[in-house]
RNA sequence: GGUCCCAUCGACUAGGGGUUAGGUCGUCACUCUUUCACAGUGAAAACACGGGUUCGAAUCCCGUUGGGACCGCCA
């Protein structure tokens, strides 16, 4: 064991549902975050405890999705250390153990409801108008009808033996002070029927057992933290520093959800959104430098400078697309163009472009990088550069194209073509200049008529580009059509 | 319904006893431009309400209202 003595060790606890959610995401960037700030440990573990929710291939996925965004762990799953297993799956005996020392200390006990029984429960409850939670009518069942339902096999849990007429206080390093009456707090179930251990058992004993140090996870959390420090109380264990991190919000302010758009990771990669720029927008989604810090753009290296658990954000963060967008958009404009090239081939695969010839779908992605908000608008912006033939978007345009200026101005350029012997941008400006001097035509009345016979509609990337990408035979044969 | 959490422009937020309440997205206008976009300039736009405390409250306290989360042999 090698954990120095107040070493900041945090983790990142997913059930593995097979996909990340956003506000998981942001769970995981500020766990990292704050292990790198404080130079601590980021540890992966899989709470994979609901054996009725098992995904094949989950924890996979969730691994390539979190490292593809730069997110790393220092221990975990894949990458070891000296506090595992760190599948909660692989720990049972450790939760069977703890269990029965609480069972022993009176802190926990046996009960052998069925399900169905404490659906009724529940329902009567309800009826009632009362706070829907477990009666506690084997709390104080005695040693010998313990002992006998024991030995006759039906099934039983484990449930906590949460002491009466007590207040629970603790601080949250995010929320501040909060404190619970103890006789509202559920006998919440330990160990099911089949062995496993609740969320509640698992994560306390793990945190403890993997000298977690700060609990950072999302505020849905916070009102079973009194379970978990009765838990520790009861084992003498220390409580780790808690933190709950306010809830990411629908439009409508309601908990982030599928209903309402896109909620899993993927889907944004998918879409073509950058990871730097999803880091930094899920970053500022609750968390900000503060202090008059005016910066928007941030690198994951800056996030983990700035970053403090104080700066967080106590009340929800609606997450506003538009943002996400204009942000995705600037990371876009300046990127490497290399490696911009590099992650675009995909969405160019799905247009009419070439993905054979990188210096040609570089010079598009430069022509029509500052349109995009996000990759996969590629498509919708590279007819200009594939077409054949062209298709006016208005017949209307057809006025134009047929003046008796616009005739003069294509026979001249396609003359000056004719005679280059390779259209690069520059050389098409300084023909279109010459033009402008022979003619005396200028203006709308000169680039007009040239951008619709070029590509059918009024506007689009500039002219230049568009003619170096199209080269001399498609502007000759383009312009051929209207002179 | 019970418990807990939260409350600054439409959204993300800065500020945290004395500020013209600042920035970003979005919206609108103008400028630039050989189109659209980009870029630039500017505008509209907020301290939920009511009581305290104080010389002074967006800021501290209490309450109200509003919103949210949780109340499972899920996590």
């Amino acid at each position: 064991m090698n954990k120095t003595e107040d070493e900041v060790r945090v983790r990142f606890a997913p059930s593995p549902t097979g996909y990340i959610h956003i506000g998981s995401l942001r769970t995981a960037l500020f766990n990292f975050l704050f292990a790198r700030h404080s130079n601590g440990k980021n540890i992966l573990r899989i709470e994979d405890t609901d054996q009725t929710r098992k995904v094949e291939g989950a924890v996979e996925n969730l691994t390539k999705n979190l490292e593809l965004l730069g997110i790393k762990f220092d221990e975990g799953p894949h990458q070891g250390g000296n506090y595992g297993p760190y599948f909660q799956s692989e720990r049972l005996v450790l939760y069977k153990k703890y269990c029965d020392e609480l069972i022993e200390k009176g802190a926990a006990y046996y009960a052998f409801e069925t399900p169905e029984e404490l659906d009724e429960m529940r329902r009567m409850q309800q009826l009632e108008g009362k706070q829907t939670m477990y009666d506690r009518r084997a709390r104080d069942l005695s040693n010998e009808e313990v002992e006998e339902k024991l030995k006759s096999g039906i099934p039983r849990v484990v449930r906590l033996k949460v002491p009466l007429n007590e207040e629970i206080k603790f601080d949250d390093a995010i929320k501040g002070t909060i404190k619970i009456e103890s006789n509202l707090v559920d006998d919440q179930i330990l160990l099911k029927s089949d062995g496993f251990p609740t969320y509640h058992l698992a994560n306390v004993v793990d945190d403890h057992l993997m000298h977690i140090t700060h609990i950072i996870r999302g505020e849905e959390w916070i009102t079973s933290v009194p379970k978990h420090i009765i838990i520790y109380r009861a084992l003498g264990w220390e409580v780790p520093v808690m933190a709950h991190v306010p809830l990411i919000l629908n439009k409508d302010k309601s908990k982030l959800s599928k209903r309402q758009g896109d909620v899993a990771v993927e889907d944004y990669l998918n879409k073509g959104y950058l990871k730097e720029a999803l880091i930094n927008f899920i970053a500022l989604l609750g968390w900000n430098p503060g202090e008059g810090e005016e910066q928007e753009f941030f690198s994951m290296k800056e996030l983990a400078e700035k970053f403090t658990l104080d700066k967080v954000q106590s009340s929800g963060a609606v997450f506003n697309i538009d943002k996400l967008n204009w942000m995705n958009n600037a990371y876009i404009k300046n990127y490497d163009i290399d490696k911009l090239v590099e992650i675009s081939i995909p969405f160019f695969e799905k247009s009419e472009i070439d993905t054979s010839n990188v210096q040609f779908v570089r010079k598009v992605l430069l022509a029509i990088r500052v349109y995009l908000n996000k990759l996969d608008e590629i498509p919708q912006h590279t007819k200009f550069f594939t077409q054949n033939e062209i298709e006016l978007e208005d017949e209307s345009l057809k006025e134009i194209l047929n003046s008796e200026s616009s005739k003069k101005v294509f026979e001249a350029l396609y003359e000056k073509i004719d005679k280059t012997i390779e259209v690069t941008a520059e050389s098409y400006k300084l023909m279109v200049a010459e033009i402008q001097k022979e003619t005396g035509i200028k203006g709308k009345n000169l680039f007009k008529p040239i951008r619709i016979a070029l590509t059918g509609s009024e506007n689009g990337p500039e002219l230049p580009a568009i003619a170096e990408i199209l080269g001399k035979d498609r502007l000759m044969k383009f312009l051929n059509k209207w002179k």
